[in-house]
DNA sequence: CGCCGTATTGAGCGCTCTCAAGCTAGGTGG
DNA sequence: CCACCTAGCTTGAGAGCGCTCAATACGGCG
């Protein structure tokens, strides 16, 4: 098992926790609780587990992105989630105890994987735990709500809000760099790629975002949310 | 506490582990888990919690359904699931500590109301039973997935099939009776009720189903579920 | 019986898709 | 360095699905 070597981003992790001392100082010891069996760094493109394998861990994004999806019967991908640093995959497959879908780096990708009996039993020595789980997990039930909504602009527009939280602050600012094609977008909207692009370009238009290939800028993020909630 | 007086709903409850002796004989001691608090019978569009109440309880339905949904900022209700007999609600109120949404009942309907900080002690007590709330958390992430399908006969024709599954085996046969207006059907599956209405007219007209206002029966499930893959 | 909420059916329109044609950026090789 | 190639993105024109609006039918209940 490797011992876990804190660094920024585990101050921001959903699993920190679990991973670290509360009482931890910034200077990072190694974690107590060695949940962490091993660390994985991805390429672009590379997959991180498919379909149908036995569900044995939780991933935990260090840096990079990651994106789950499917092939429904017609062999039509479906894109099921976006995933960055920070943000942890695996509650879906809980129930079954097989992925639900397969999972791909988007860009170079770090990532710690913690298998899933480990933690459970982290989980029976300390109890106090579990209500953390359990918040996590209630979290990803509402992840996507916005996936309802009923035209183009709206989802997009909750979209790009969406993003604009996950992401840390200071690519906030300045500006982020979407690690997806508009392509992915579209699958995870239930858009075609030709329509995210042409309402990017309206929203450019009107003065809402700057976007110039992967780099996005939100200029008026209440002008999205208005549109998000449908009231205009 | 009221003590709880299992019945033949409980056997098929998804929260019977918490409830039940492992080894409980089917006539039917008190539960040896006091988790439930009391009972309450709601009739038909009685609310049973208002969005923004403090999350303090799971509610499991012993008979009848329950709907949940919001307003959007235009006024729009939006329906977010329906809940029968057996199923459990508030697992996405956790995270924040409100309700996210509001539920009503659609038929007469018997809640069993089980206080969280009671449900917590009772997962510290006996931490087997971790597993399990995983196990569910995990299953209700998946719930409604089909409503990504792209058009309109591959969602109404998932959610037939996924009714089907969820309502009792007697009831399958015979037909279902749905608790749920066409306007519901539709604001769940983003759809008008009017849309609602003529794909159910044609899925009669091709002998795959028969519904009479609130009957529905399934006669061809398999070609249901070719339309609900987008293969036909 | 008459009322009212719900469901059905029809006609026309608009949003988003499909198909197709450029365009851009980045990479490769000469 | 530039010509070429490719993948991804943008933009346009036309078609179709599902929405809107409206009229009618149905059924439960007082």
């Amino acid at each position: 098992m490797t011992s876990l070597i804190p660094n920024s981003t585990c101050t921001r992790c959903q699993f920190s926790p679990f991973c670290l001392e509360p009482e931890g100082n910034s200077s990072c010891q190694h974690s107590v609780n060695n949940v962490v069996k091993q660390y994985r760094m991805l390429k672009r493109k590379e997959m991180l587990y498919l379909p149908k394998n036995k569900f044995q861990n939780f991933y935990a994004i260090q840096h990079g992105a990651v994106k789950t999806f499917e092939s429904d019967a017609s062999g039509k991908e479906v894109i099921r989630g976006f995933y960055f640093a920070g943000e942890i995959l695996g509650y879906e497959s809980i129930y079954t105890g097989r992925q639900a879908f397969s999972a791909i780096a988007l860009e170079e990708t770090l990532i710690c994987e913690i298998p899933y009996h480990h933690f459970l039993e982290l989980l029976q020595d300390k109890p106090k735990l579990q209500e953390h789980i359990l918040f996590l997990i209630s979290q990803r039930i509402s992840v996507g709500s916005y996936l309802n909504a009923i035209n183009a602009e709206q989802r997009l527009a909750a979209f790009l809000l969406d993003l604009a939280i996950r992401f840390n602050s200071a690519e906030k600012k300045s500006g982020m760099c979407l690690p997806m094609s508009r392509q992915d977008i579209g699958c995870y909207l239930r858009l075609t790629a030709e329509t995210v692009s042409r309402i990017l370009t309206r929203f450019q238009k009107n003065k809402l975002i700057t976007i110039d290939h992967k780099h996005l800028q939100l200029l008026q993020p209440d002008q999205l949310q208005q549109i998000a909630d449908g009231l205009s």
